[in-house]
DNA sequence: CTCCGTTTGTTGCAGATGCAACAAGCCATG
DNA sequence: CATGGCTTGTTGCATCTGCAACAAACGGAG
């Protein structure tokens, strides 16, 4: 047979980490704000990103179309977010994010530091881990 | 506002990256032998652990109960697993490797393995990088 | 032996997901 | 302008997912 071990096979690794870790935060947040993980990625483009159209968040983040526009909707009925049809381009859509949804995204922002600052702790040589991400994601 | 940078983001990045190379592998198995990701994870399980329970899979990766009996009825179905009620203990399934499912997890070790290589001459302190992913994963 | 609390695997169900189809809008060519 | 090819966002649909409920089986206390 073969002597494959799926523990070192890194997808695999790199899959149960991300997963745990993404969950773990989400607790983090979902309590507080009702939010779910996708909501939670768009917010935190649109907070750094200003008025974006779905187009811009589905090719920045490798989210579905679909998946982007209905956590927009879900946002915007919470309040957190604002839609309006780009004046240049009617297909467009300009996200913006509401007072209430920089509101969150401020607190946000803290939470998602603290959480990553606790994250890095743990590594020794952090930025060469850092660096191999890089090289990783590179590739497109 | 804050000056939080989403791409900065630990549990962000990985997860982008875990959801790319994972999907990116599964295309090199999913047209040959028609496994899911799932099934994959119970396949490349059982191909080192011999005969194993729902509950062992369940326990050391991290799947759902309903997921890996899902996949392994599925995995059954087509011919690549066996299952019998444990002889000792009648709650318990024991899970196990037909011919054919030998012979694809043969397969599957090779192609496993070279994307694994492939990977990792993306990497320049690999050991690094390696271990910085135990660290993260040790917690439990 | 008989309960009773616990463990194991399957199933039902509500919600999420990816893909493809679609309508609406843009732009270039004539 | 009109037409045809392209892009953008939403929606329908089939499937997948996680969670809880459940039946079956175990094991210990009495």
């Amino acid at each position: 047979m073969s002597d494959f071990v799926l523990d070192t096979f890194l997808p695999y690794r790199l899959n149960v980490l991300a997963g745990r870790l993404s969950r773990e935060f989400s607790t983090r947040y979902r309590e507080r704000f009702g939010i779910t993980i996708p909501e939670w990625r768009v917010v935190a483009h649109l907070g750094q990103a200003g008025a974006v159209s779905v187009r811009e968040i589905h090719a920045r983040v490798d989210m579905d179309k679909s998946k982007v526009s209905r956590a927009a909707a879900r946002l915007e009925a919470a309040g957190y977010v604002a839609k309006r049809t780009s004046p240049t381009d009617r297909r467009l859509v300009e996200l913006t994010l509401t007072d209430n949804g920089r509101a969150m995204m401020a607190e946000l922002a803290g939470v998602a530091q603290a959480y990553q600052a606790e994250l890095l702790s743990r590594l020794e040589h952090t930025d060469d881990f850092l660096d191999g991400l890089d090289a990783l994601l590179e590739a497109e």
